[in-house]
DNA sequence: GGTAGGATGGGCT
DNA sequence: GCCCATCCTACCC
């Protein structure tokens, strides 16, 4: 497991044990593409973190879906290449993080939901202060961008190149998936679009 | 352990 | 004007 090589020597660790996830990996199609990325991991600056909990947002024929009305001047990075994010703000305070994960013209995005901090925990703790043990850092599509300063700046940014990326290790440990309904949504709720990494203390509930 | 209610502002009808 | 792909606090077991 990834906790015990948490924090100061764990950034040149990733660094030097994983590789970037290629352009390819996101046209899997999107629920593949949000089982996939689990076991993954966010790289920001000095910020990673291991993806624990995502899920899946169909695009056109997903009501749940911001894509599912068509390209605004909003959701139009779903609707462009993947392997890029789409970063929107929701509730008046909070940002939530998406991959693109169709080929150009078609749309679907994975929201990542949670995140297993892995290096740069003392900068997430004076990002998060109410935060009141590593669990919680970023057990939340909101609490992990602000833990990782992942704000609409990073609207449209290639997640396979730049500050901001996914990274697999070379030799990834096996572990078990478990899929539930996608969680604050009404519409298409019964859908199981929701995937965690069995067992995590780290996803968000 | 649990949950109800409020904060807060942009997107879209 | 209403609706959120949320989170935190207060309060109650």
């Amino acid at each position: 497991m990834q906790t015990e090589w948490r924090d100061s020597i764990a950034l040149p660790r990733l660094l030097r044990e994983s590789r970037i996830v290629p352009r390819s990996f996101y046209a899997q199609g999107t629920a593949a593409a949000a089982r996939s990325l689990l076991g993954k991991f966010l790289v920001h600056g000095r910020a990673a973190g291991r993806i624990v909990e995502t899920e899946a947002y169909l695009g056109r024929g997903d009501p749940a879906a911001h894509a599912y009305r068509g390209s605004t001047e909003r959701t139009r990075v779903i609707f462009g290449p993947p392997g890029h994010a789409y970063v929107y703000f929701i509730y008046g305070m909070y940002e939530c993080l998406n991959l693109v994960t169709e080929p150009d013209g078609v749309a679907g995005c994975v929201l990542i939901r949670a995140v297993e901090p892995v290096a740069g925990i003392e900068l997430m703790r004076a990002r998060r202060p109410g935060a009141r043990s590593v669990e919680e850092l970023a057990s939340g599509p909101g609490k992990l961008t602000c833990a990782f300063d992942i704000t609409r700046r990073h609207y449209g940014a290639d997640v396979t190149r730049g500050e901001l990326t996914v990274r697999a290790l070379r030799h990834e440990a096996p572990f078990k998936i478990l899929e539930t309904p996608r969680i604050g949504i009404a519409v298409a709720a019964d859908l199981p679009l929701r995937f965690v990494i069995a067992g995590s203390r780290f996803a968000s509930r």
